[in-house]
DNA sequence: CTTATTATGTGAATGCGTTCACAAGAACGT
DNA sequence: ACGTTCTTGTGAACGCATTCACATAATAAG
């Protein structure tokens, strides 16, 4: 059980994929699973699955699989999905709207706190009970809410400005729909969720990538 | 200029972000650019820089940099993006509305042509112009308006129907948001938008990957 | 024309994630 | 109790992506 050492972003990825098939698993009553169930769920190797989970100890019983309700468990306290983090969305359009409408990142703990925006008309409004708060107080009322992830969701020129003000707050953690590369210290988690990039690999494979 | 050798997903990646890099730099009149000024912008090396780009042939001129223009050019052609595609939305929800709002794809080539749901109360009426079709003629309208790529923004229960339908109706990419693995056959291009596993990849973060 | 400078293109070296292969442990039937 | 079956846990082998390092070439200045 090699813990302390560095885990690849894969697997920690994968981990997120373990977490729903338990979580799925769990519902439906199973005591325990095997890493070939795992694997053939989703696209893996059994041996991956299993690699995957030696890195954070022993939780399985050879012969019989994983139990799935403690190894869920076990993965929550590792990706820390058993506590409440504190979320703020910056940006109340399209993108932003539609991630306070999702009901399912509270029930997994991921609580929105907080909307910013800089359009007059929309700031005092509120959206699914959360006012939308003027975006420039974005610093101090991330401090004064405590908020551990910041959500972009303004237009690419605004981003960076926003970054930095998340940071200046002590925001550890962002997670960024705005096409473009946010410089940030390295000591803040940046995620990029760009859909353009996802249509462009699509249209590379469809052309078979060549001109 | 090793061409027909497989290109690595993440090189195919990468020439994403190059294509937006030259694209803003030729807004800006640069006439050329070097791999180690692309790689300051994100964070790359500049061997890597060179090297994903010597997949597809030389481009660059020794002691001068890659001609801005023709590389962003190239880029696209590699990509698929000096055409145009035909994209179908599944579901007028949340993430559907804000996709089909978004002006961006449109401009970069990809054609939001049909959108569909399953709700009579929203079949009829439109968004952005593009009427809400009924999800029961899916196969058919696809065929019938030649869409290149489907979009998957139905709840997950739903999703592997519509990715089924759309398989059947001989589309060749899918864009799926619902937090489902998708069973289709390899020749399908696929590719996740997962926002609540980015959200866990930062929550694991902020733990420092321990409970 | 020569030298200094800059920057590409690419084999070779490196590093890292994935897969292999098997010893070891647990359950179950006889 | 014992053999059969199943499945974990993991060192080792493997393969692929990244990085290194340098020969090559173009430009510019003297
Ligand atoms: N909508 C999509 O489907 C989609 C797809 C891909 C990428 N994106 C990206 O996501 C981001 C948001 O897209 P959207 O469609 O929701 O845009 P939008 O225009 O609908 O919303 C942007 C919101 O940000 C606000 N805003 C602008 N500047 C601000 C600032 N400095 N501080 C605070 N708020 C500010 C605007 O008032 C607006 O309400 C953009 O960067 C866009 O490129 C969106
Ligand atoms: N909204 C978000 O921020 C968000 C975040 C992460 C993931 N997602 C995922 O994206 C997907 C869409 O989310 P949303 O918030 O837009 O949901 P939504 O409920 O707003 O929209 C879903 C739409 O799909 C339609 N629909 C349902 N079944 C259908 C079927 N069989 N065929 C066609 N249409 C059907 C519904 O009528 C509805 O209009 C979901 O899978 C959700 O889990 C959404």
């Amino acid at each position: 059980m090699p813990r302390n050492r560095r885990i690849s972003e894969s697997t920690v990825r994968r981990l997120s994929i373990y977490y729903r098939l338990l979580s799925g698993l769990e519902k439906e009553g199973a005591p325990t699973v095997s890493s070939r169930e795992l694997a053939e769920k989703e696209k893996l190797t059994p041996a991956q699955v299993r690699k995957d989970l030696s890195f954070f100890g022993s939780f399985g019983t050879r012969g019989l699989g994983y139990p799935v309700r403690e190894l869920r468990e076990k993965i929550a306290r590792i990706l820390g999905l058993n506590r409440t983090w504190n979320v703020a969305v910056v940006g109340a359009g399209n993108i932003g709207s539609a991630l306070v409408s999702y009901k399912e990142f509270q029930k997994q703990g991921f609580l929105i706190k907080l909307i910013f925006d800089n359009d007059q008309r929309k700031i005092g409004s509120s959206h699914k009970g959360i006012p939308v708060s003027d975006v420039s107080h974005l610093a101090d009322e991330l401090k004064a809410h405590h908020i551990d992830i910041v959500v972009i969701a303004v237009p690419g020129p605004a981003a960076q400005g926003v970054a930095e003000e998340a940071v200046s707050a002590g925001v550890r953690a962002i997670l960024n729909f705005a096409p473009v590369s946010l410089k940030i210290p390295a000591s803040v988690s940046l995620r990029n969720e760009n859909m353009s990039m996802e249509l462009e690999q699509l249209s590379y494979f469809l052309v078979g990538g060549n001109g």
